[in-house]
RNA sequence: GGUCGCGUAGCUCAGCUGGAUAGAGCAUCUGCCUUCUAAGCAGACGGUCACACGUUCGAAUCGUGUCGCGAUCACCA
């Protein structure tokens, strides 16, 4: 099915046979736009070896193939590109081949594939999701998507950051200034309601800080005195000693917070497979410490802390243990890879969606499991992305300059709302379509908006601008699917196989060639661990099927044969972009 | 200062392992709704691919250097 393979390999036996030179690395392309044709060969690389002009060899490999190959019709040479011409056949053949394949390009994993973990979201207790948020969790998604549609069996997790100071924080402020509300009381999302806190400690040690200052103290003293910094100080103490009571009030508080990111998580439409939380997590990996320093990798200091020396691989040295025996971050990171690699013995691969600020971090994670000797430190990745930016700069929630997710979320779903009601195409729609639709094309457009950009970029988003519905977009593909939809109401009746003895159009020809690549887009994504390659190449299949939409009649044709070519194929493209659009876990509507 | 990432049209972005005249959308302008959904289509305008040198038949793509932006280099997570 593969031409460009089947190509490639016709010639490099013709060149064999005639030559006696095994040449493999002919390079095959499609035909860009503007020239005749479908296929390229670049003969350069053969001009220099075979010393020949590119015309000579141009027109042996051109007719051998010609004469040679039931699908290439025709040949044409411009300087050392050989376009050749692909019979319609091929492409109907194809077709034809793919039509009762509802999931055509999803590769389903069975149940012995190589299993992979993706860890995404893993947000912090003490506030909503923003923007931020927003990427990672798409991002980790729509990957886990893509690579199951790759053929590998997938575990989605995340870890969550549930425990420490910042969490004591809005406990503390809880405590003294809401002590008998409730989120349920205030009606409030979980996450909202405890975010809030969180905001009011911050207020009041300001305050606290200010107050101190003026009273003669230096600003270090303030800040390390106010009185309600020393009383969540004390709580995450207390909290460390296990005291019944703080940890009941922690339980409380963390479950509001997760009843409202549940919520978001579930309107976003992602889900995870498990959940691992800092507080099971925080005390691993100190075994493996002891293993480093007995294998002398690691070493220890003067005032008893752990390191590792790195500065042989061109980083620095880098702490593992407190002084004071306590672990850091890698402890912990170290520990939880090692547990996951327990839990899941059978796994081959570990990616981490974690943005680009802890780069660092996780090469040294990586390079250190690796001296460790743990095999499966070359199966872990960093799915590294850039940062969400505003007009202004970075997004500090100290600062209030944050995107929140939730109102991000409502405020997309108001656009498409205002937006299809101006158009007025649903008048005919209840109310519950209607909100179901405005759902879909909000989120599409949000969803697509942030996946389309490569993720190791930033994202700049100006609040100001709300994100476009028309143009390279999630509502225009969600669009040219609506209506693909309400034309191919009736392939169903039709039958199922094309005759494959007439000619097609040239902008049927490219849309079937977009389509052939469809597999190999999604192992480039998959192998390139970017979304955004799905996002471009169902956007270039949407421009194609809306220029061809518009320039070609359909429905309305008398040719029956004709009429059955030209739905399927249309049918086809629906079905792509549906498969696409769900690998970037965008819904696709029927009508809109 | 060391390390890593980014720099493509006025703006937001594509451009896969080097290939032909660098592509979209937004914005500006011109056409197209009595014909399968105009959230659309066709077209115009818009580029020193940050800069320099190198590698080669060929460089936005690879290498080196310079400049600009960002991140990171904590007994924070």
């Amino acid at each position: 099915m593969n031409l460009h393979i089947l190509l490639k390999e016709r010639v490099s036996e013709f060149i064999l046979n005639k030559y006696d030179l095994d040449f493999n690395d002919l390079e095959i392309q499609t035909t860009k736009k503007d020239f005749i044709g479908d296929i390229t060969i670049v003969i350069f690389p053969l001009v220099k070896i075979l010393r020949r002009s590119p015309v000579d060899i141009g027109n042996e490999i051109g007719l051998f193939l010609v004469n040679n190959s039931k699908y290439v019709e025709s040949y044409n040479l411009i300087q050392g590109f050989m376009n050749l011409v692909i019979h319609s056949k091929f492409y109907l053949e194809f077709l034809n081949q793919i039509s009762d394949d509802d999931n055509f390009g999803i590769n389903k994993p069975d149940i012995d594939a190589p299993l992979f973990l993706v860890e995404f979201a893993s947000p912090n207790t003490n506030k909503p999701l923003h923007l931020g948020h927003i990427r990672n969790i798409l991002l980790g998604y729509s990957i886990s998507n893509i690579l199951y549609a790759s053929g590998k069996n997938v575990h989605k997790t995340q870890i969550i950051n549930d425990r420490g100071i910042h969490i004591c924080k809005s406990i503390i402020a809880w405590l003294k200034y809401g002590k008998d509300s409730s989120p349920l009381q205030t009606g409030e999302k979980g996450d909202f309601f405890v975010g809030r806190y969180y905001v009011l400690f911050d207020k009041i040690y300001k305050e606290q800080i200010s107050e101190l200052i003026k009273s003669g103290k230096n600003k270090v003293f303030a800040e390390k005195n106010a009185s309600i910094f020393l009383d969540a100080q004390d709580l995450l103490i207390k909290w460390e000693s296990g005291d019944k009571k703080v940890i009941d009030l922690w339980k409380k508080m963390n479950s509001w917070v997760y009843e409202g990111f549940e919520k978001t998580y579930k309107d976003l439409g992602v889900n995870f497979d498990s959940y691992y939380y800092e507080s099971n997590t925080y005390l691993l990996g100190k075994d493996i410490i002891k293993e480093g320093l007995k294998k002398n990798i690691f070493f220890k200091k003067d005032d008893g802390s752990v390191w590792i020396d790195l500065t042989d691989d061109g980083l620095d040295e880098k702490i593992l243990l407190r002084s004071d025996g306590t672990s850091v971050y890698m402890t912990q990171d170290l520990g939880t890879a090692l547990l996951r690699y327990k839990n899941h013995p059978k796994m081959n691969g570990m990616i981490y969606t974690v943005g680009n600020e802890q780069d660092y971090h996780f090469k040294v994670l990586f390079k250190i499991l690796n001296k460790l000797g743990y095999n499966w430190s070359e199966q872990l990745h960093h799915l590294s992305y850039g940062m969400v930016d505003l007009p202004t700069g970075k997004m500090k929630s100290r600062e209030g300059t944050v995107v929140d997710g939730d109102e991000l979320i409502t405020e997309m779903k108001l656009n498409a709302s205002n937006l299809s009601k101006e158009l007025g195409k649903i008048d005919d729609f209840s109310n519950k379509e209607k909100e179901l639709l405005d759902d879909t094309i909000g989120l599409g457009a949000l969803k697509y908006f942030i996946l389309k950009v490569d993720p190791k970029k930033r994202i700049l988003f100006d609040p100001n601008e709300s994100i476009d519905f028309n143009g390279n977009t999630g509502p225009f593909i969600q669009y040219t699917y609506a209506r693909i939809q309400s034309l191919t109401k009736e392939v169903k009746v039709l039958n199922n196989k094309i005759n494959i003895d007439f000619e097609i159009i040239q902008k049927e020809k490219d849309i079937l060639k977009q389509l052939i690549q469809f597999p190999n887009a999604i192992n480039s994504a998959a192998d390139n661990y970017s979304p955004a390659l799905i996002a471009n190449y169902v956007y270039e299949l949407v421009k194609m099927f809306n220029s061809y939409y518009q320039s070609t009649t359909i429905l309305k044709i008398h040719d029956l044969e004709l009429k059955n070519f030209r739905l399927i194929l249309s049918y086809k493209v629906g079905q792509v972009i549906k498969s696409s659009m769900g690998l970037l876990g965008v819904e696709v509507p029927n009508k809109m």
